[in-house]
DNA sequence: TATGAATGAGTCTTCATTCAT
DNA sequence: TATGAATGAAGACTCATTCAT
């Protein structure tokens, strides 16, 4: 019976978290109110603080699940063993750049950012994400050298100012030459 | 007279967009209440409607007042003249590199981005200011090619991404090396 | 429970209007903030919004609301059939009149329409009501000759006047001789 | 050059009544702003001030100069000494008539007695108002009986109710038969 | 006489959160 | 688990009025 509630309490909370970032896409944290949210969950207001003791709970369970996606580079990785990760990276650019220049995605990082900026609880999450990621990025590239580092740090922007430039630059699509950032990641790959 | 009415009109708006901006950045847009901006203007809350006509028109004013800074190329392309523009950018990176870092401004530059994601008025403005940066960049190169635009892009990117990384990574001083930042600028220059 | 969820709310909304009536009775609207409604109707000023949208909702409530009473007519008729409804209602003149010289009810109606005057919306709903009041009287008096309308126009006007002269003359209660006003309303059902 | 200012000073307050009277017609007290006056007036709203001691004293000066227009009824007594006055002005009734129809002119009316419906002030100046009317009439028509005071009343009442019927029916003009009303009005006079 | 900069109390409205059921 | 009634603090904005010039 405890795993029952368990399942309905799992259901409940994806329903909640799957509305409230959708509504934090559209609107942002500030404009989304839980009266919106319990809307778009289905669900009554009330009934949300069952789940999470306050909106900032949701907002940090919501930069908790959204984390980078390393798993298809794992996979690849696994699949294909002594190969060299970057390379596997690289074939995969044209996936990653689409995701981060996907408006809608990018609406709801910058989001994620801003509110970290302030707000120190979702700023320590961000941070865990961040650090979890490159954990797991340096064990499969298996090196933790400072050069390794830097080039991680560098795609990592390249990759994130992409998400900038498609908010700041409506045209970014025609203005950007795919095959010469591919040019440039694999440059760092080999600085 | 009338230009004396100017000046102080002048002279108050720019206490209130300091004041307001520096609230913003401390605390977000709609952490900042217009009492705490009066009060950071010191001046009262309803002297600040004589002379913007919202909260949002504050935001707007700030956000076109905040363009980036394409002076300081411009002043060093007219001392330098016949020299390339990318060289003489890439000679100054490390001063771009450390503004972008700057998390105090990296905070407003998100803010300002995210409310651009909700805030169609909002976004006009950011759009015209960078379609208005790039213009100016693009003279200056005395350029206007598929691949200038996409170098524009990529470097615009990777800058802006260095904000990014710094709200995310604590540590990205540490992490960032910034000699192989500027070979893959110059890189980025010769592609 | 479908039921009595509209049981409660139709009793709440019943509170507001009847604490925002005497509010606008010895206020006006204008006057009367939404803190002293809510501090009327004994609920937060919150919850009166769970009811209504704005102030000018519940202004278009009353008005609603506030219908002229024909009902003691129709029952009058119903009671009486076969007689002339015009005979009825000078029956009840004393009645009406009395209604008609309230002060409080003056003040009401009045500043009704003085907001009429200004706010469409709640013109719309003025000029709805008056249209169904005198739709009721044509079917009760089964005609709809230009003769009846204009009658009743006049009628109308005389009692609607006495609002105005209460409010305008306190002593119109030595001024006015009843019995006069008795026989012009006769003389305007004969001629 | 104590008359020179007063001949200013008489000017500048009929400017700033006509103002007021104007926008008090179209919004309303509550709803016009001394900026909005102000502006209507062609004068800075400080200035106002050295005119009128407060806002509340400009609807009081209105109420005071919108007395009821007597003298064409004294000019045409004075014409046809001996004359019955009732019959002068059943010959002028035409005039009253679409005088209280008008509805700019209804909506002043309305909103100045929605206002000395609740403010004391307001209400001396409208009670003296009326009884100085009062006054004039019945030395005009010389007679001060109860009958005539109230057939003075009724036919105040009718007159003002039109201006009501006017707001409440916007088809007043084609439901109400100006004969019909002539003949009341005569009726009154006889009664 | 004339301006309009400046104030700050007061207005309507929103919203996260709690709680009885 | 689930509802939605209820609260009240906080927010943006307006406006009559004052005052230095």
């Amino acid at each position: 019976m405890n795993k029952e509630e368990s399942e309905i309490a799992r259901k409940r909370k994806a329903q909640i978290l799957d509305a409230a970032a959708e509504c934090f896409r559209v609107r942002g944290f500030h404009r989304s109110s839980m009266a919106r949210i319990s809307e778009a969950a289905e669900m009554s207001s009330g009934h949300i603080y069952h789940y999470f003791k306050s909106k900032e709970d949701i907002v940090a369970a919501i930069v908790e699940r959204d984390r980078s996606e390393i798993s298809v580079l794992q996979s690849a990785a696994a699949a294909n063993p002594g190969q060299d990760v970057m390379d596997l990276f690289i074939d995969q650019l044209s996936h990653a750049v689409s995701i981060h220049k996907d408006l809608k995605r990018a609406s709801l990082t910058i989001e994620i950012l801003a509110e970290a900026a302030r707000n120190p609880a979702i700023a320590a999450v961000v941070h865990r994400n961040d650090a979890e990621f490159h954990t797991a990025l340096q064990e499969l590239v298996g090196d933790d050298s400072r050069e390794t580092r830097s080039r991680l740090e560098i795609v990592a922007a390249l990759l994130a100012g992409l998400s900038v430039r498609a908010l700041r630059n409506p045209k970014l699509e025609e203005d950007l030459d795919f095959d010469m950032l591919k040019r440039v990641v694999r440059f760092i790959h080999s600085v």
